[in-house]
DNA sequence: ATGGTGGTTCTACCA
């Protein structure tokens, strides 16, 4: 079972290259992120057409995500729990195949000195918590998503040069490390050592023709997922296309 | 310190 985590930076801008990619490589299930749609305006039959069923969670011009998936899709739930006021649509989980996954877009938080970087904290509160209750099914779990946490220095070009950045500050990653603390397995990490390896680019200032890029695009794996885990990678290709996006698509394979 | 690019939407905001 082939899972494919992929922040597009807009779905209908990114249609042609997405499914195209989709039909190239055959994936059972994508998880998609910033939509930047509404749910009428996301192109579920093109996506039909290819042969998967859709669950969207889309908002006006940012944020959104969805699950595409070659099985039938259950048990959606649209929001990350845990505070009711809390608007944007950064959050997707369903149940596929027997297995229960989640599309994550979790805050950005830059600027730090502003309300975004408390509000990226505490999502990733409220992600914990719900993390922790979804061990108690004791089966495989899947959250996929473009984190916006680069984990460790080794995961960008620089790391100096992103000290104090919302993605790389101390507080984000042990929040992020506290995720995984729970028994959580980050399957890119855990197969691929000492591997080198980025899932975004920025388009400004030829970060991609320098290769300076970062790794933010993760999988969590609840331990009945990681017994499964078989492989994981990152298909850097898209990013050399034409009106390409930011990120690449990650690729999870589970026995 | 700034601006570099690209998306949505039309004036800034977000990344």
């Amino acid at each position: 079972m082939r899972i494919v985590t992929w922040n597009v930076n807009s779905i209908n801008a990114r249609l042609g290259n997405v499914t195209k990619w989709v039909k190239d490589n055959d994936p059972d299930v994508v998880l998609l992120q910033e939509l930047k749609t509404m749910d009428d305006g996301f192109p579920t039959q093109d996506f039909e057409d290819i042969g998967y069923n859709c669950a969207v969670f889309g908002q006006k011009s940012w944020n959104g995500v969805a699950i595409l998936s070659k099985h039938e899709i259950s048990d959606v739930i649209r929001g990350l729990p845990g505070d009711d006021s809390d608007e944007q649509s950064r959050y997707i989980e369903a149940t596929v195949n027997g297995v229960r996954v989640a599309s994550i877009y979790l805050p950005n938080g830059n600027p730090v000195d502003t309300e975004k970087y408390p509000y990226k904290l505490n999502w990733m509160d409220r992600l914990r918590t719900h993390a922790r209750g979804l061990l108690q099914s004791e089966t495989p779990v899947v959250l996929g998503g473009d984190y916006n946490i680069i984990p460790e220095g080794r995961d960008c070009h620089n790391p100096a040069a992103w000290a104090d950045d919302a993605l790389f500050r101390l507080e984000s990653r042990q929040k992020f490390r506290a995720i995984e603390n729970l028994g959580y397995t980050e399957a890119f990490r855990a197969l691929n050592d000492n591997t080198v390896a980025y899932s975004f680019w920025d388009y400004q200032g030829g970060a991609w023709q320098q290769d300076k890029g970062i790794r933010i695009d993760h999988f969590l794996l609840s331990p009945q997922a990681t017994d499964r885990l078989k492989d994981c990678k990152i298909d850097k290709t898209p990013r050399g296309e034409e009106k390409a996006s930011d990120h690449v698509p990650v690729i999870l394979t589970l026995k």
